[in-house]
DNA sequence: GTGAAAGCGCTAACAA
DNA sequence: TTGTTAGCGCTTTCAC
């Protein structure tokens, strides 16, 4: 019978008597801060190696750091967000911080739920992916703790932000089909409840993006946009109402990937061939659009370029809370596969 | 020029003055612990509400828990995990305790550099899904803090451990293959490259389940596997192997559904159909395989199920860090699509 | 350059 | 049932 007990930590007074210095030295070199000679922070290395000690995050925090950076992922299944995710951690993998994540909420409840659990833990900085809570809401986060929020148009002096241009992005995709020699270019877009919250986010960016695009091509009179969601099930109705239209388009820009993969169904529901009959293009290119038997056409955020972005402004943000706030705005590129191609002549 | 300085902190002592009691009363009441009359109760209660109160898990952590579950998931890409997550989460929920992941990780060290960062967290309890450490790596943690390892078999008095049972979702593939009248199904393996903890992983008892399940059913001659790696490069190249076997397998059972999406690249690619000349079948039912364009015939391993068992499991060791270990053991179901099919005659 | 001592916000003994 | 008090492990004045 092993004891049950867990065996005590080391502390910070275990490796100051080891090193018989003072708890103040050993924290000193922990922070590698100002007021310890080369050899004392020799001495207090050792020590720390010799007695296996770790800091206790949680003891920091109630004084200074925890040394933690809270992400904030809207839904996990979205295989996007990962690109992010490998750019944060990317660029703190270098530093003391630790980065950790919120579980995937949906609503703005769950989503204030796990910004508050995130302050309540002490973190020292918060990355808010594509939120979709009130710009109030977020700004008294910002309040509170450094915060960077990602994708989402509309800045704050609160806080700084990172995106795609999205406008960019939709008209990338209008051109490369109407270079193809497409004209009745359909777009399914997210429909959007919240009017106030309506212009910072992507999708009604995207979708503004598509008919600005159709405008500048003098393609006014085809602009086709059936409202949905961004899901799957949202895709297949959508392409069933725009395969049912009397003038059938001949190319769909899907507002993001999942949502082209509702729309290649419904399309080979329907006895058609991609791209014979109907050119698909979705957004974000995430691991669905590169699987080999999709290899659909889409537009790329970069966004391991975007997490270290906003590490880096979050970084930036911690050493000086006073600074003003910085929008950062990359450019999409796109990705052409097999989905696309010259209309049926 | 607003302050920049964030508002101070609503404390327990701000609770106790306004309420008029004291601060350990305010702690019992967070704590629903014994020792408070109902009327206290209310008064405590009511000055929380009115002072917008909310704990500081990190200073609670010093003394009594941080009301923190870690969760560790290796790969967020993989699309089963998110399923796992949910079950946990749900499970979790209606208690007072919040989840949070780890970044995901790949190899050894960044595994034990995340469990690490949980600990100094002051976690009270962690769920590994999936781990690659070495078994004695595990019981370490374990023995410093209340631990569920997810999705490997081999137990330890050290934890509690949830999982599904492989060899049985092998034999569900192989079985329903043979059922269609195939003799020559082939199998793609990850090829496990650390022999102590080859045991312990899913996918060698995938392989061996199969084999297996090939054996009970009189195709021990048929058995045909190809070693490479759990990753769509893998499915393809494995397939390519396959494929140009002299005598070409009927039916392929994919390790993994992403290994699936390389294997019907590759059928794609040597202008074969699918199931009209090979059949393929993939392991996870992910959101891949449920893909409308994809439609795979893959093994469910119930992962909120597991979530869910696993969240129970790692909640009981906290109440009681003593009592023995517990193992279970989920049965997987088959869900057939569209990639599975007679052999061609 | 160094260390003693106070205290961060909370919980757990203990006393009343 | 209630309140007083002593820490938890660390950082931070502020003397020396």
């Amino acid at each position: 019978m092993e004891p049950p007990a867990p065996p005590r930590r080391v502390t910070i007074v275990d490796v100051a008597r080891h090193a018989q210095v003072s708890t103040t030295a050993v924290s000193k070199v922990l922070r590698n801060a100002y007021g310890a000679s080369p050899e004392m922070r020799a001495k207090v290395r050792r020590a720390i190696e010799e007695l296996g000690y770790r800091p206790l995050a949680a003891a920091r925090g109630l004084r200074g750091q925890t040394y933690t950076i809270g992400v904030m992922l809207p839904d996990i299944r979205n295989p996007f967000f990962p690109e992010i995710l490998d750019g944060v951690t990317g660029c703190l993998e270098a530093t003391d911080y630790q980065v950790l994540l919120g579980p995937g909420c949906n609503g703005e409840k769950e989503e204030a739920r796990v910004t508050e659990a995130m302050i309540d833990r002490g973190m020292d900085g918060l990355i808010l992916v594509a939120p979709v809570s009130p710009r109030p809401h977020l700004e008294h986060v910002a309040a509170v703790v450094p915060t960077v929020v990602v994708g989402r148009h509309g800045h704050s002096p609160a806080y700084d932000s990172v995106g795609d241009d999205d406008v960019t992005g939709a008209a990338l995709v209008v051109g490369h089909l109407a270079g193809l020699g497409h004209r009745r270019i359909a777009h399914i877009e997210h429909h959007e409840t919240d009017p106030t919250r309506s212009v910072e986010m992507p999708n009604a960016q995207r979708a503004d993006g598509y008919r600005r695009a159709m405008r500048d091509l003098g393609l006014d009179q085809e602009i086709d946009v059936v409202s949905t969601t961004y899901t799957q099930q949202g895709g297949y109705e959508g392409a069933r109402e725009l395969l049912s239209r009397a003038r059938r388009p001949t190319a769909v820009f899907a507002g993001a990937d999942i949502v082209a993969m509702g729309v290649l169904e419904a399309v080979a529901e329907a006895g058609l061939s991609v791209p014979g009959d109907i050119s698909v293009a979705g957004y974000d290119n995430t691991t669905f659009a590169a699987l080999g038997p999709i290899s659909l056409t889409s537009v790329d955020q970069a966004g391991s370029e975007i997490g270290r972005n906003a590490a880096r402004l979050l970084l930036e943000r911690i050493a000086n809370r006073g600074k003003p706030s910085v929008q950062v705005s990359l450019s999409p590129t796109l990705v052409t596969r097999r989905t696309t191609a010259a209309p049926p002549t």
